[in-house]
DNA sequence: GTAGGGTTAG
């Protein structure tokens, strides 16, 4: 009853029954049930109920069992107690090749990724070997922190393995050069691949979408059908992102509208997201507002915030604070919104606007999220924020960031003075310049540049940047929050269409 | 007779 139950989609059933085995005490639980109990409690988000079995785990004697504890390492990993499942980790007597990428797996998939690739590197030395399970979760992590580098070299490792012929293994790859802002060896090993499933396309379009190909995403759709495979909701996540970066306003309506109609895919709060998006990044923002109110859940923040990042882009100080009073009425206001409108009045030379925001930031304690940018240089991802003066090299970096403006001033950038008028401070450069700057530096003349952050490119780093690769002949490629960006000879991917 | 690990998502 147990294990079916934790296995089901009422995982907190099988808590219950385990609950009244225990109660009665005529029998006493084994390793198996222990297995299904934490299966259970993962499921079910049991943090509690986790540690409790973890307790009778220890009283009963299955300390020692690998199986078990792997499964409580997963389970309190599951549960956001990470720590704890590492505590059981280092504790186990002997860990075998599925403790290991357990481990690795948790780290990935809870974003830690620099104690994903400690473990993967304690695991080497520790004679486990190991397989396509290992690989797909450092492959994940690459993806997520945009290390081409180290994603290149897990890909020789899958190469002398013979891992290429595992499909989760291939659509790792896929993955991880896509979000390294690699298209083509994607689509290289898409080519190798033997078996394809519904995952492999998607992660072709998706990353097609993200670098703002929408037409290519659109044709590997088409592509789907001729192999009899049918696309889920994912897939047309993809193509929609994709439709809205390329500003395909029309294809995109007509695919939001088929999706369910002609596919039987049910559009989600996430596909709510894309059309809000599209329509609002082609400056039809009374559109995007029907969207929000059209759909299954217009208290969604996420929505109404969409709608103001694109009140930014097309000056609509009206529009915007509609999605300011939602966003303000559902208890959701974050930094970033109050920024955004900020910079809304800005342009409009509202200054008591731009005070009132700086005020509310104030008042209400809201947290702003850092902005920082990395870069994969010399092996090592180097991390910076704004004015950053915390690395030992930054002298280094301050003075190439000097030598490169000039250099970008000679072909045309000219700074932008508003940023320095809200941050309040001349000397405060943003964090993706400082990450170019270090890159440059770093690297030989004519080397192509990647630089991943967490917040959107602004309008001055997005002008400099297009300059810096034109006056310094480099590429350099910026993955932004939501997209790509490839600066190329002065001009970006993107059309300035962000 | 029953047990552990992996990819894509506004």
């Amino acid at each position: 009853m147990i294990r079916a139950f934790s296995l089901s989609s009422f995982p907190l059933e099988a808590l219950h029954y385990y609950n009244a085995m225990m109660f009665q005490g005529q029998c006493s639980p084994d390793n198996h049930t222990f297995s299904f109990v934490l299966k259970a409690c993962e499921k079910a988000k049991a943090g509690e109920k986790c540690g409790e079995a973890h307790g009778s785990i220890i009283r009963n004697g299955y300390v020692n069992d690998v199986i078990v504890c792997t499964n409580l390492v997963r389970s309190y990993a599951g549960n956001g107690l990470i720590q704890m499942g590492k505590k059981v980790f280092d504790e186990m007597c002997q860990r075998d090749l599925v403790s290991w990428n357990a481990m690795i797996s948790c780290y990935s998939q809870a974003g830690l990724h620099d104690e994903a690739l400690k473990v993967y590197n304690l695991m080497r030395s520790s004679n486990v070997g190991l397989d396509e399970f290992t690989v797909v979760s450092l492959l994940s992590s690459c993806a997520d922190v945009g290390a081409l580098n180290f994603g290149v070299e897990i890909s020789k490792i899958v190469d002398d393995n013979g891992f290429m012929n595992n499909v989760f293994v291939g659509n790792a790859l896929i993955d991880m050069y896509t979000k390294c802002g690699n298209l083509d060896e994607a689509r290289w090993v898409f080519e190798r691949m033997r078996r394809r499933d519904v995952s492999t396309w998607n992660s072709m379009i998706v990353g097609l979408g993200v670098h703002g190909f929408g037409d290519e995403a659109v044709a590997y759709f088409r592509q789907m059908f001729t192999v009899g495979l049918r696309p889920n909701s994912v897939t047309f996540l993809g193509l929609l992102c994709g439709c809205s970066h390329q500003g395909l306003v029309e294809e995109g309506v007509e695919y939001f509208r088929t999706m369910r109609s002609k596919y039987y895919v049910e559009p989600n709060i996430k596909h709510y997201g894309c059309m809000v998006d599209l329509f609002g990044r082609a400056g039809k923002l009374e559109k995007a507002m029907e969207i929000i109110k059209s759909s299954p859940s217009a208290d969604d923040p996420i929505l109404w915030r969409t709608l103001l990042g694109a009140c930014k882009i097309h000056k609509s100080v009206e529009i915007g604070e509609v999605a300011m009073r939602n966003l303000e009425h559902l208890n959701a206001l974050s930094a970033g919104d109050c920024v955004l409108l900020a910079r809304i009045y800005a342009e409009a030379q509202d200054k008591h606007g731009v005070s009132k925001m700086r005020k509310l930031i104030k008042s209400q304690g809201i947290k702003t999220t850092p902005g920082w940018s990395w870069i994969e240089v010399e092996g090592n991802v180097r991390r910076f924020v704004v004015a950053d003066s915390s690395h030992t090299d930054s002298e280094e970096t301050n003075k190439k960031l000097k030598e490169i403006l000039h250099g970008a001033s000679l072909v045309g950038y000219v700074e932008e003075e508003s940023r320095e008028e809200w941050s309040g401070n001349p000397g405060c450069y943003h964090s993706e310049k400082l990450a170019i700057a270090f890159g440059m530096a770093r690297t030989p003349h004519g080397a192509t540049l990647r630089v991943v952050k967490n917040l959107r490119v602004c309008r001055d780093c997005h002008s400099f940047t297009k300059f810096v690769s034109k006056a310094f002949n480099r590429e350099i490629i910026v993955r932004d929050r939501v997209r790509f960006h490839h600066f190329k000879d002065g001009i970006c991917s993107c059309k300035d269409y962000w």
